[in-house]
DNA sequence: TGTTACAAAAAGATGCTACTAATGGCCTCA
DNA sequence: TGAGGCCATTAGTAGCATCTTTTTGTAACA
């Protein structure tokens, strides 16, 4: 019965605990589909779930059950497990960006999560400026502050890191929990354009300028300048990405 | 074993085919998670879903690894099944937004629903003018002229389907799959502001004469005047719903 | 007496197998 | 062309073995 003992297992702090099977199962199909490897309307059945992975009818039932809530597949009697077409997919579930960042329509992704934040960054600024607490006021400027700092150091790593806290805390402090569940997807992006090397050895100091303008007009309460500077600090994230 | 036969069970066409049972408790779990009626932090045991709903261990697992998908719960051994932070919840996913909108909580929703609508209506009006097809830009234009003709005869309820046609083509029309996706939304939050008498009872004709802009502008394959024009529509919006 | 350390027990999810019931697509036949 | 029947395949039930983590009990120790 495989008793997998995953070989890397010796993790002693508990860390990289090994996910748990139905998760594998789940990652695998979903990766499959994503990818296009199953493509829509391709047909399956809980048998073929059960060889193609080697799991129980219970685990196949599981995942297909996930997969239907995210709108990849639908079931039907007698006829099995249908994979949707994309146009119906949950493109917001986070599950489902992960799977589509590693496949090889990355790029698409990309584009689409960075015209939600340029959508969406300027109302979530507003909204941070008029609602917003006083603490998070106060970490937004330190956090301004610390980019410039890090920025004219050139501590690519550093900086990567508090500009992902910095978008995030914004998105947190709009007051809107739907723009507060897109932090990942930002840190997600932002990630993705510095290891991609898409990002300036130095960051341009108007983009610095554009983060400690965004954090003063939200510690002033000045929603619409808040709006304005993040359209700029957007503008540039626009063209380094080549978009129109 | 109550055998349900739920009385309305002779719909001849078909049309209220009773939803499968798994989906008939997941809606309630969710519901009950939503509503705050089951507190985050509470902890259940699939025993208590058993004994609760009246079905087997498999179908209370079934809807479990469901509501764990969109993190509304999670799940570990020996402690049984706990329900998350809201901060946590997939608040993007459908079902979610459907559960939170039928809650007590109805207005917050829809205030999030809103601004989300603000921020990504005219991004993605944008994206239409640049990226439409000339079908549906010629679509969008006679939506557009056909709710002016509603508008005026007063037809509250044909202008509400039009209008919702009119912003879901639009989305569609903008090439970005994740704007695509808020299609339901849009339309729920649309038909709630009809049915909730928010809705003048005739539109105001500079609101009409917006959407005959936002159709002219994306016609002409102009992004900076569609997104503005899209912006004219929702700051009436946004002043008919007493936001800021 | 109070505190740490470790072993045993228990609770509850994880995962498996094996079954019956229902249903919808497809084929046959009139 | 329509009705009826077959059967593949999910929907749903039942029960069991296993694995993990928490709790608890007990002993050693300060």
């Amino acid at each position: 019965m495989s008793t997998v003992t995953e070989d890397h297992a010796g993790a002693t702090d508990g860390e990289a605990a090994v996910p748990a099977l139905h998760l594998r199962v789940l990652d695998a199909l979903g990766e499959a589909i994503v990818s296009g490897e199953l493509a829509p309307g391709r047909r399956l059945t809980l048998d073929d779930l059960q060889q193609q992975y080697n799991v129980s009818r219970t685990l196949a039932r599981d995942t297909m059950r996930v997969l239907e809530s995210m709108n990849l597949v639908y079931s039907r009697r007698r006829v099995g497990i249908v994979v949707q077409d994309p146009e119906l997919w949950n493109v917001f579930d986070p599950k489902l960006v992960r799977w589509r960042l590693a496949s090889s329509r990355r790029a698409e992704q990309y584009s689409s999560l960075t015209e939600l934040r340029i959508a969406v960054e300027p109302i979530a600024a507003a909204g941070a400026a008029r609602r917003a607490g006083a603490a998070e006021r106060r970490q937004l400027t330190a956090l301004a502050a610390e980019l410039r700092r890090l920025g004219e150091a050139g501590e690519l790593e550093a900086f990567l890191k508090a500009d992902i806290a910095f978008h995030s805390l914004l998105l947190h402090s709009s007051g809107n929990e739907m723009f507060k569940a897109l932090d990942g997807m930002v840190a997600e992006v932002l990630s993705s354009r510095t290891k991609q090397g898409l990002m300036p050895f130095k960051p341009r100091p108007e983009a610095l300028a554009a983060h400690e303008a965004v954090a003063a007009a939200v510690a002033g309460g000045d929603a619409g300048t808040a709006e304005a500077a993040m359209h700029n600090i957007l503008d540039e994230v626009r063209t380094a990405m080549g978009l129109p």
